[in-house]
Parts: structure tokens; sequence; C-alpha cells
DNA sequence: GCGCAGTTGTTCAGATTTGAAATAAGCGGT
DNA sequence: ACCGCTTATTTCAAATCTGAACAACTGCGC
């Protein structure tokens, strides 16, 4: 009764087991990481994302774009980081509709905290199960994967 | 500056190739089901569940553990689906702690109906990509990474 | 220069999700 | 039959997320 014919059932397995793991791996890494820090994984990527711009600041568009954030998604959350002190909003100089997310001191000193216990949660639940030819082909099939979806937006109708 | 030191390069390209990628793919392929019928994503995979079950009804508390559903979640989301008439709620009989949600003949007919668009758009954006060895892969990585996980409960301190 | 289509972020209202506490039963011993 | 403890689900309030509508600004073509 399923409907779902048109997969194989090889098809079929691999779809649910990336969908239904990748899922209970998110969850399970960010309840560690919760407990631990006081960030949500969501905290965390921008962090993550903010540390690495040059000058550890980014256009609140592109931001969202690397964290695949909706717009109005990014600006509620860079809100509540805000009033923690994380980071801060400043206008853009060149582009005066614009602003930027900066990391400040004590959102980096947070992401320095917390990140090796996270990564210790990623190590343990996935990494540490996946040989070396695993992981790359991990890479080679979602890297490609991402380049499509980026090469063929959505539609808007 | 991204303290990411404890991964190597391979490790986190991979890493972060899976968690983008995989989010990436699962907003896309929501955004075409939901051009096309009026289901979100968790309403498509209540309906499946609810399609493979025995008899089309499940417990609550089996259907939230599959879809990894916090209880609550569930419990709004059947509301909202029940309203639509797409499941009803039927007290246990076994249990009377307990309730059923059992698919009506509108929401076979609602997952009828979208499969065929779905499956193409996970065949289109993902699995079109991934050869047969590749597809063996995931499904033993990521089946072995949701053993584990379901294995080892969250600590709940 | 001017007008105006397109971009960038934000706001707002409403929908969804979460987590803690409440409710309602079951279950084993007494 | 009556505790006291566990389990199943719901309720409730607060946090988060979404999409549509908006305000400010850019930059192109005239």
């Amino acid at each position: 009764m399923s409907d779902e014919r048109s997969l194989s059932p090889a098809e079929l397995a691999a779809w649910r087991a990336v969908v239904e793991s990748s899922q209970r791996l998110l969850t399970r890494i960010e309840g560690e990481l919760r407990e631990q820090s006081d960030l949500s994984l969501a905290d965390y990527h921008v962090l993550v994302r903010l540390s690495e711009a040059p000058d550890r600041r980014l256009r609140m568009g592109d931001l969202a774009a690397k964290l695949i954030f909706a717009p109005s998604r990014l600006t509620y959350h860079i809100g509540t980081m805000e009033k923690r002190g994380l980071v801060i909003r400043q206008p853009c100089p060149e582009d005066r509709r614009g602003s930027e997310a900066v990391l400040t001191d004590a959102g980096l000193a947070a992401l320095r905290a917390a990140a090796p216990e996270h990564l210790r949660s990623v190590r343990r639940h996935f990494l540490d199960e996946v040989d070396e030819a695993d992981l790359a082909a991990l890479t080679r099939i979602f890297t490609r994967t991402d380049e499509r979806l980026t090469a063929a937006p959505a539609e808007s109708r």
C-alpha cells in the first residue's frame, strides 16, 4: 500500500536512510550542543560562518544564503544573538540598504568554547563510523547534489 | 579562524556537504511538493507511515518515533491533518491511555495523488546522480549511523 | 538628472515547534 | 480496593519560522 513503487527498493532504502538518519543525527547533535553550551545548532553555524569571514562580518543576505535561512528568519535570529552579545549588527558602508552581522569577541569565545565538544559529537555519532573512502564518496555525492540544486534555482511561478 | 581544527579537511568537507546539501535538498523537495499538492513534507511522511501500517493505523507514540517528532508536535500535526480530513484520531482499544491515528480514504487518495510527482523530485534532485554503488554506500553508512543512534539513547541527565 | 524596476532587509501576523506541566490510565504490590 | 510509580498523550505558553507586504535604496535607461 505504500505507493512508492516508482523507486526501486534500493533507492527507497537509500533515500529513507539519508532523510531519517540525518534528521536523527542532527537532533542528537543539537541536543548535545545545547547541553554543553547555550547555543543552538543554528547559533553555532552563524558563529562559524562569521568567524570564517574576512573581518568577521557578513552581509545579511550572504549569511542567509550560506545558512539556507529565509531572510526574515535570519533577521530574527541575529536579533536573538545580538541580545546575548554574540554578534552586533552594523549598517553596510557600501550599500545603505544593507546591514552586516559582525562577530563579537564574546561570540568568538563562545564558538571556541563550544567547538571541541561539538566536534567530538560529530565524530562520535557520525565520522568515526565512516572510513576514508566513504568520506570521499559522501563529499562527492552531496557536493554534486548541492551544485545542481544551486545551479537550478527553484521556480518562482 | 575556524576553530574546527579537530576535524581533518576531508572530514570537515564531508560533514558540511552532508549537512548543507541535505538541508538544501529537503527544502527544495518540500517546496515542490507544496506547489503540487497542499501537503508539507511532514504531512507526506505521516501519510506514508500510516499507509504502510497494518489496518492503516498507528499509535501516536509509534508514529512519533518513526517520524522523529516530539510527542506534542505530533498531537498538533495530526490535529491539522484531521481538520483537512486526511486522518482521524481514535481511542486505542487495548490501552485506554493511548490513541491512534487512522488514515482516511481521502488521506490515502492525497498520498497517491502526490506521490508520483514527489518521487520524481527525489529522483531528479538526488537519486539520478547517484549510481548503484553509491546508493549502497549511502544506505550502509546512514543505516549504521541510525542504528548506533537508536542503540545509544540520548542521556537524560 | 529622473523615473522606475529590482534588490536588501525588516516588520508583522499567523503557523509551527518546543519543553514543561497536566491529565489520564495502566500495573504491581499490599 | 488502594497506593505509588510508570507510561501515553495532551495542553499551554513561549520560542521560532514562514511568507507577504513594506520602506529604503541602487542603478539602469532615457
